[in-house]
DNA sequence: GCTCATTTCAAACGTCCGTTTGAAATAATT
DNA sequence: AATTATTTCAAACGGACGTTTGAAATGAGC
């Protein structure tokens, strides 16, 4: 009923690590199992009763922490979300001051776009990988709540992105921009969401498919590529449609 | 209980048009209303008493006429993914045919994958456009019976493409391109699902938005020039990780 | 040691889910 | 008209869901 904003550790925590063997608190427990089982089953698929018994914690626990199963999910995605928008913003902005008066390349940009997921990929070596295949299924995931708060999330790094290219594509109209940073989210996104996609389209190379670095230094060359493709003239030569 | 495969027509139906005001079949109905409704809630998220009450149609005609809710989610896929991809893999032959012994260009391969689904997108003017963004969500969808019938949908028409590009583009690896053409599905399902998502990297052109021809002719030229993009030496100077 | 807020817990709440049932209605066949 | 096969229907099945409850357990402050 009556719960406080304030942060308790129930047990012994704030002293030094003493018994290293014992759990992380509750809430922590929560997050790690729901992150795990929302990027396996997805959201509506995952039961808090699964949760919580992974996190091996009451049902109860869950409401008691964060309200609902909707906010627990908004917690999860919150949580690694937040400092890797705001890695990607400073290490955009580290970029930028490097060059000083001349404009980035494509690259550069696409790097400070990637390098902060790569870090989360890896950094949290449990969670980090199943996170970005959380996340890049919420992309596609229609329900209000998780849309809304993603299109929040999300707003102030794209519009400083969109800035950093328009710069490094002067001659690419804004609009025509626009889309093509919609396909390089899809590319990227379709990506991070990966692992079993990849059979849909070549076979499996498990060397490969473990290793980010190599991955994106694939695609980024494959974005660039895209981002400074010239602007189809309106009578090209290739009507799409009408001669099927 | 006994079913038969042998489609009836349960009213006068083969006789001409005498009574055109009259409802289609069971059956189409419940394709029509879960269609529309898978599109818009996703699979987990959609209920048969939901569909069956936007059919007007009994909840256990579901499992009558198609077993399952996931056997629903698949006919309702099948319906049109089928002559889709027969589409493509027939007009990438007629392309080849009229090339004669030189290759298609990129641009034109990616043709022959846009134009069926254009075709799909404006022919069903109630089904078709929502259609392509329900099978945009269901690549991004972790359960495993929509996997497996993906894959198994896809398999063909993806080996006949890969060949096709292999030929338009014989001075990228094979292992290159197979993970290019994956970039090239990610942005395409993802601009396929697209709609609301664009609201996440550019503001909303509604006159753009409904113009899939348009719209493709921006894809198409983004997506040929990220696959001829040249491929990168092993130590071209920007090294993803460990700068941040 | 007592008080009081915080956290945990087992149990239950009401609701909705996919599916099944068996009879009634409808169509096709003879 | 009688018989058979197919389709519809209202009702119920057992189970899983997110959430709530109120009491028990555990913590900190005095």
């Amino acid at each position: 009923m009556t719960q406080t904003n304030v942060q308790r550790l129930p047990r012994s925590a704030e002293s030094g690590a003493e018994k290293p063997i014992e759990l992380a608190d509750t809430k922590s427990r929560i997050q790690d199992a729901a992150e795990e089982l929302f990027m396996e089953h997805g959201f509506e698929a995952t039961s808090l009763r699964l949760i919580t018994t992974a996190a091996q914690v009451n049902l109860a626990a869950v409401n008691y922490h964060f309200g609902s199963k909707e906010e627990l999910f908004q917690a999860v995605l919150t949580r690694r979300l937040d400092p890797m928008n705001r890695d990607r913003m400073q290490l955009l902005s580290n970029y930028e001051a490097s060059a000083a008066t001349t404009p980035l390349t494509c690259e550069k940009i696409l790097a400070a776009m990637f390098i902060p997921a790569m870090k989360l990929a890896r950094d949290h070596e449990k969670g980090g990988k199943n996170f970005l295949r959380l996340l890049g299924r919420a992309y596609a995931d229609p329900a209000p709540f998780i849309r809304e708060f993603l299109s929040h999330q999300y707003s102030e790094m794209i519009a400083r992105f969109r800035t950093a290219f328009s710069s490094a594509l002067p001659h690419i109209p804004r609009e025509e921009l626009s889309w093509r940073l919609h396909y390089v989210m899809g590319a990227l996104s379709y990506t991070l969401a990966g692992a079993d996609v990849l059979k849909l389209v070549s076979q499996y190379h498990p060397d490969l498919a473990t290793n980010d670095e190599l991955l994106l230094r694939r695609l980024a060359p494959f974005l660039a590529a895209g981002l400074r493709a010239p602007i189809p003239a309106e009578d090209d030569g290739y009507q799409l449609l009408h001669e099927a």
